[in-house]
RNA sequence: GCCGGAGUGGCGGAAUUGGCAGACGCAAGGGACUUAAAAUCCCUCGGGGCUCGUCUCCGUGCCGGUUCGAGUCCGGCCUCCGGCACCA
């Protein structure tokens, strides 16, 4: 006990206490004053792009942010001390309704609020000791940022990929403004909760229609760095399907409807058909106006279905019968031809309207041999066999489909084709705060785009934000009014401004410059900062972000990657999603829903009533089951809290908040920084130990130690499985604190120094400030990851299982390396074993190399 | 309805791609130190049984299968979570 002694008081006082605050302002000025985080394009090195979603400057930080960013720093540090040139920026997803809304209820303006947001929160993320370049940060709201985002616009114009038509859009009456479709929940506005109208309106759009094909099958690439359920979410939402379209003649007229089916084996079966209230043809096939905008207004309605008889028939082209034309309010005008043959008996849908209007049922499709007797009480949808259908009758469905469609494009009845779920992105915003659409319209000479040289289209600052809902721009006179760049006549701008997502699709090559961002002069330049640094090679973020976000940023590259800027058609090589941070919910009968210290000994502090303890759910505002990040870096420091949100759970499940958990993992700090500055001198006064020792409590420590560098390795390296890596830290931090230094100092000191280069892209503050007190030069996060030797991390025995039939009869430690006849005869000699062996005889004997060995009797 | 994912102690979670179920942490219980408390340290900790052991039986949502051996693979259910949903 030559370097310990707990009970002396005079070395208690010599120990400095934990003071994570001190530890970790020390260390955050001397990462920034050294500019240890900024990072050049370096072609001797490989380079690695580590992004974390940026956040919506809306304040302040919440744990949501945390965890992304402590698992993005965790492998950005990593990378880091494994020699790759790390790209690690961070930025502002600035533009926004919320403060459009702060201006409306505050009078604070958008600029202003966003500004002192992100002034606020940067100052959050540095105290969270976070490596980000913070000379490539960009905000979107800049004219800088966004002037890039309207000439994308204008090449995606002169591509004929951005284009203006009419459409139906999600209308609030309240807010009176558009919603966009992520915005609408469960029919009902976002922020106010009135039910969402449609409405129509023009609007610009992007073609991402034209990419569909290319997107989808871009999946299949992206399956070994990105989460299968992410990429199923993606293929869902493109949402490709195989049919015909056809034309159905109207009798009595020269008009044709064109209709979609991806069931041409029920042709023989429909009865009707229906058009979309929005169809062109549906206006001239009915006189009733007024049943028609009945329709209309109950389009996309789920509750019931509504119908029109048009008082036409249409011809089915493969049977000569007359069948009747419908408008129907459950048809979509944005799906297939907006019309579509209706076979009762084989579609749901199909079947509940022709049971409200008696339209007639039959049925073309039994499953397999015979059955199927008797009136239908509802579809029969599965595949089947094809009866009165011509001569198609008795074909299976799979071949008829075949078949038949094959039969419509011989007879120029009809064609295969390919559909989409994918619609175009409607970009349109009626909205202040975000990027001006830079168009401009002219009487005479119509839509014109405004000359690129004349970019950035500024958005005007003297605008008064009254939440009035129609477009803000439009009040501002010096902004609408304006000359046509072809005529020079007078001219008005266009006054919606762009859906913010389209910021964030390309916000990671902007972080490819420091400086300007100089996307111009990247187009076809291949000495361009942009080809070095892309593709991310690790991006990651929430999975609410699985679709859009992530699908419009893969638009974004193949567009920008055909106009020459970038070579890479898939942005992020590797996608980790991290699951939501949640809390249990407490909620008083009288108060509602309380934040956590508002309950004191389960009791409401306002009324003494008993607190219900509600399901856990993710951290949220309005159910006030939140924790908040500053009030955990004020009591336990950023190491303490980043360490616990990464060793709760695996990055990629659900968090559970824990009070007890987080104090655990300050435990854990603690008790290291106890042992290190206990030992200080002794430590500074000894080398590591490098070989491996001769024997006895030295070697094992040796060996955990290499063993331990083994499994931290490779839990980051494969699928990051930081819970996994600390809990083998703390592993060998308690055999560290059980172990004598006397015994041996050079080892002793081997493992502390391996712990803290280990520790230290999880819990970084400390991590240095114990290498220096060690007697190590800083920075702990300029030396290298160790190495392990597998030779020092094999063990020299191992403990054998013997099992008698599958079960465990006995345990015996043996040499490591015996061969399986050796291992064979120390099971049936061994002791406890005799006993079960000796009633039958032994049949097999299987072993599991340094493992176990199991024993079947016949 | 369709597509994904998950069900393991009191809790969060571990278990070489078939080989000792429960690592690590939390909570709980017991003890040491202290005038006392906090902090710290040590021990116990899936369940049952008994002859309390170097004992024994059961145990990874449920039922069955493959295998010498299944938390892990296969088939069939149940429950929960997420996404999409009148997409023809």
């Amino acid at each position: 006990m030559a370097f310990r002694n707990r009970a002396d008081p005079e070395q208690e006082d010599r120990v400095q206490r934990y003071d994570p605050e001190k530890v970790e302002t020390r260390w955050q000025a001397y990462w920034e004053e050294r500019g240890l985080f900024r990072t050049d394009a370096d072609p001797g090195r490989r380079k690695f792009y580590c992004l974390e979603m940026f956040p919506y400057p809306s304040g302040r930080i919440h744990m949501g942010h945390v965890r992304n960013y402590a698992i993005g720093d965790v492998i950005a540090r990593y990378k880091r001390m494994k020699g790759f040139n790390v790209l690690h920026p961070m930025g502002w997803d600035a533009f926004g309704l919320p403060a459009e809304n702060a201006a409306i209820e505050h009078g604070v303006h958008p600029a202003r609020w966003t500004e002192d947001n992100i002034g606020y929160m940067r100052g959050q993320l540095k105290r969270m000791g976070f490596s980000y370049d913070w000379t490539r940060e960009v905000a979107t709201c800049e004219p800088r940022y966004y002037r890039w985002n309207q000439w994308f616009f204008l090449k995606m114009y002169e591509r004929g990929l951005a284009y203006r038509k009419d459409s139906l859009v999600n209308w609030c009456p309240s807010c009176a403004t558009v919603l966009a479709n992520e915005q609408v929940i469960e029919g009902r506005c976002w922020r106010c909760d009135s039910p969402v109208t449609r409405k129509e309106l023009k609007q610009w759009f992007l073609k991402i229609t034209d990419y569909a094909e290319e997107l989808l099958r871009g999946c299949d690439e992206l399956s070994e760095g990105w989460p299968e359920h992410v990429i199923a979410m993606q293929r869902n939402w493109i949402g490709r399907s195989e049919g015909v379209e056809m034309d159905f003649p109207v009798a009595d007229g020269d008009e044709r409807i064109t209709i979609f089916t991806t069931r041409p084996d029920t042709l023989w079966g429909a009865t009707f058909l229906c058009l979309a209230p929005m169809h062109p043809l549906a206006d001239s096939l009915t006189g009733d106006r007024e049943g028609l905008e009945f329709l209309k207004s109950r389009y996309g309605v789920m509750e019931e279905k509504h119908g029109l008889f048009t008082g036409r028939y249409a011809v089915n082209p493969v049977n000569g019968e007359r069948i009747p034309i419908y408008i129907a309010n459950f048809v979509l005008m944005e799906y297939g031809t907006g019309a579509i043959m209706s076979v009762p008996a084989h579609d749901q849908r199909d079947f509940e309207f022709a049971q409200k209007y008696g339209l007639p049922v039959r049925v073309v499709i039994v499953p397999g041999e015979g059955g199927g007797e008797g009136p239908l009480q509802r579809a029969y949808e599965d595949e089947g066999v094809l009866v009165s259908s011509g001569r198609f009758s008795g074909m299976r469905s799979r071949e008829a489909i075949e078949e038949i469609g094959r039969y419509l494009e011989e007879e120029g009845l009809g064609r295969r084709v390919v559909n989409y779920r994918l619609r175009d992105w409607g970009i349109s915003r009626q909205r202040y705060w975000g990027t001006p659409i830079p168009i401009i319209y002219c009487e005479r000479c119509g839509v014109v785009p405004v000359p690129e040289e004349d970019l950035p289209v500024l958005l005007p600052e003297d605008v008064s934000l009254e939440g009035k809902g129609s477009s803000p721009l439009l009040a501002s006179r010096s902004f609408v009014e304006t000359r046509c760049p072809e005529c020079g006549g007078g001219a008005r701008r266009e006054t919606d401004t762009m859906d913010t997502f389209v910021d964030s699709s390309w916000y990671f090559l902007a972080y490819c410059f420091r400086g300007d961002i100089e996307i111009g002069s990247a187009v076809r330049n291949p000495a361009s900062e942009l080809r070095h640094w892309m593709p991310v090679d690790q991006y990651i973020g929430g999975v609410e972000h699985a679709v859009l976000h992530l699908l419009y940023s893969r638009f974004f590259t193949r567009v920008l990657r055909d106009i020459g800027l970038v070579e890479t058609s898939e942005p992020f090589r590797n996608l980790l999603t991290q699951g939501m941070v949640c809390k249990e919910t407490l909620r008083c009968p009288e108060h509602g829903w309380l934040f956590p210290d508002e309950a004191v000994d389960g009791r409401c502090s306002r009324c003494g009533k008993e607190v219900e303890s509600g399901r856990v759910e993710k951290m949220s505002k309005s159910k006030k089951n939140i924790v908040d990040p500053e009030f955990l870096i004020r009591k336990y420091g950023a190491d303490t809290s980043r360490l616990f949100t990464l060793f709760a759970a695996p990055p990629e499940k659900d968090l559970e908040w824990s009070e007890q958990g987080i104090e655990g993992a300050h435990r854990f700090l603690n008790r290291l920084w106890t042992v290190v500055t206990r030992d200080a001198g002794m430590l500074r006064s000894v080398e590591a130990e490098k070989g491996l020792p001769e024997g006895g409590k030295g070697m094992r420590l040796f060996r955990k130690t290499h063993q331990t560098v083994k499994k931290v390795t490779t839990d980051i390296e494969r699928r990051f499985q930081f819970n996994t890596a600390i809990a083998s830290m703390m592993e060998l931090f308690n055999e560290i604190s059980a172990f004598d230094p006397g015994e041996a100092p050079a080892v002793y000191k081997f493992s502390l120094r391996n712990l803290l280069l280990m520790l230290s892209p999880f819990s970084p503050h400390i991590a240095e400030e114990l290498w220096e007190t060690m007697g190590e030069r800083p920075s702990v996060l300029e030396h290298p990851w160790p190495e392990w030797d597998e030779e020092a991390a094999r063990e020299d025995e191992v403990e054998l299982v013997i099992q008698v039939n599958g079960k465990v009869r006995a345990k015996t430690t043996v040499p490591a390396g015996l061969d399986d006849r050796e291992i064979e005869e120390i099971a049936l000699r061994e002791p406890k074993v005799t006993g079960f062996i000796s009633g039958g005889e032994v049949r097999k004997v299987i072993v599991v190399k340094g493992r176990l060995v199991n024993i079947v009797l016949g």
